[in-house]
DNA sequence: CCCCAGGCAGCGC
DNA sequence: GCGCTGCATGGG
């Protein structure tokens, strides 16, 4: 395994579970090294993070990322700071006990806030397809446009790079399909310019409405795009995205019901209330994405990782 | 060959 | 407002 020069250990008596928080917050660019340990590339810097009992060992490239020494960065990017203790309320837990014992399972899954950029344009790739596909899309943008970091890793392409890249060899990292890879070249431009600002999109006097309303004005980003976005990019906890999976749990579990094939705005934004009526407004985010994991994992039987 | 995968935009009605 | 279809590709 790479030797990484700087170290920190996070001693912690909060629960994390690394697995669960760097797959379900679709870090698509991360991967498992070792058992509980996971590899990435964040801000330009290699990260290397790996689980122990009530400590996190934390490995980079630099003594600092995103102007922030290893621990405070990790704390920060692992969403540690979330309370977990009332995630699933009383009420919730009497009226669907096994679906809290299920859930419980993977307690200590966390939200992810992610490289803002490389959040946004990972989304925007994962539109009706495999995992699989995804993390090659994702993966391919670093190959081809990214800078190296060392000799197996690369950073994820800064928005003028992607701006300025040719079409042709976009349409590759977007699985072919010259479609996404226009929109993604006019979001990077955006960004590139200003005129999409994602710092001022996640700063704590933005709300989550006007950061979602304010992505949703871009071809490409839909309903579910933009709440991605704002829930693993943005720090946006109250965003609901409803995916092809999450329309299946809440069917099954909860009985709401949508017939048509594809979700009408409307219809996903009743979906997303519901959805927050019974996971409460503040938890919604996170004690769906537990309940997500419950669902992919131990009822469809997927495989994280 | 079918349907599904962490959707979106455009079209006809 | 809706409901459907094309986009694109790999796997079951």
């Amino acid at each position: 395994m790479l030797a990484l020069p700087y170290r920190a250990e996070l001693h912690h008596n909060v629960p994390l579970n690394l697995e669960a928080t760097l797959f379900c917050g679709q870090a698509f660019r991360w991967q498992k090294v070792a058992d509980n340990a996971f590899q990435g590339v964040v801000y330009g810097e290699i990260l290397r993070l790996t689980s122990r009992p009530n400590a996190l060992l934390i490995e980079s490239t630099a003594s600092r990322i995103n102007g922030k020494p290893l621990r405070d960065f990790a704390w920060i990017y692992l969403g540690l700071e979330d309370n977990l203790s009332e995630l699933f309320s009383p009420s919730f837990i009497s009226r669907y006990p096994h679906l809290y014992r299920g859930a419980s399972k993977y307690f200590g899954l966390r939200l992810l806030r992610q490289e803002p950029f490389e959040a946004l344009i990972s989304f925007m790739c994962a539109q009706g397809i495999g995992i699989a596909l995804i993390r090659r899309q994702v993966s391919l943008f670093s190959l081809l446009f990214g800078d190296f970091i060392a000799i197996t890793e690369k950073s994820f392409p800064a928005p003028e790079v992607l701006a300025a890249a040719r079409l042709s060899t976009l349409v590759k990292c977007a699985n072919n399909n010259p479609i996404r890879a226009k929109n993604i070249r006019a979001v990077a431009h955006a960004v590139a310019k200003g005129e999409l600002d994602l710092r001022q999109l996640s700063a704590p006097t933005c709300d989550f409405q006007t950061a979602r309303e304010t992505l949703l004005r871009y071809d490409g980003i839909g309903e579910k795009i933009a709440d991605c976005v704002c829930l693993f990019g943005l720090g946006h906890r109250e965003a609901f995205p409803i995916d092809t999976h999450v329309r299946q749990y809440l069917k099954e579990w909860f009985g709401i019901k949508t017939s048509t094939a594809t979700l009408s705005s409307k219809t996903y934004r009743w979906l997303c209330d519901e959805a927050r009526a019974i996971l409460g407004k503040t938890n919604a985010g996170l004690a769906g994405q537990l309940l997500f994991h419950y669902w992919r994992k131990d009822i469809k039987g997927l495989t994280a990782f």
